[in-house]
DNA sequence: GAGCGTTATATCGGTCGTAATATAACCAGT
DNA sequence: ACTGGTTATATTACGACCGATATAACGCTC
């Protein structure tokens, strides 16, 4: 007989952002930000925010990093609502169609999570 | 009209293990280890590591912390097979059934995560 | 060898998040 | 007015994961 190697269990995935599956044991981890238990800022969200802020619009900032328009459109509505004062400023209609810039306060969040970001892989480097 | 006020999109979700949804903003994150890119030991394996020791079954561990047999058993299988050398000591049939204890590289694999996590809980503290 | 509780394994169904798709609203330019 | 590309929103479909369920194998005890 031929007998077909039993497919076993599956077990892998498929993360979204920032995965470098390297060979052997590796430290990983992730931090976000959360307003009253519901995700706030991850590094999804602030690269989102980082795109929007070159391309100008949200849905150039989705497409160009592989994220439908609508999951981009759902976090931009999130971050705007959880924040102290709107991230992003959104307009439709007009030239080009419309567009989507960053507040300050859109500016100053990329900042400070890509600081924390930085002394988290620092921490993960130390562990390792 | 009544106008049944839109629900809206849901956003929430429930994770699994020692989440504390505070009010207002706060920092969170998960740490793990990896081998190969796989998911090799996390917080709720380690807590099914520690079940298993002193409860001295999967099924028991399992139970006890609310997860089902099969994906403890999954995690468990994961594991052995990850680590250098198994963690897990599993035998079927026998008095009581049979048992799982843990290997003294079980042992060392939770204290090492244990004390990885509380420098990370540390490091989030810090960050806050 | 019958019983028992565990390990071991397969299968089905629900749930949840995401992808894909579709369509409407918007509005400065022409 | 019509155009064009974007924002805004709903709907459907799909795939992954998990819970539930079922059943076999195991081996010590009685």
């Amino acid at each position: 007989m031929t007998e077909t190697t039993t497919p076993k269990y599956k077990v892998k995935k498929a993360p979204r952002f920032s995965d470098h599956p390297e060979p052997g044991y590796a430290l990983r981890g992730r931090i976000w930000l959360e307003k009253d238990g519901e995700l706030y800022v991850g590094w999804g969200r602030v690269m989102l925010l980082e795109r929007i802020d070159q391309l100008g619009s949200i849905s150039r900032a989705a497409r160009s990093m592989g994220l439908g328009y609508r999951n981009a459109w759902l976090w931009v509505e999130a971050m705007n609502r959880l924040a102290p004062a709107p991230l992003v400023e959104k307009s439709s209609g007009g030239a080009g169609g419309g567009h989507a810039r960053l507040t300050l306060a859109g500016h100053e969040v990329i900042a400070e999570y890509k600081a924390l970001r930085a002394r988290f892989q620092e921490f993960l480097k130390q562990s390792a």
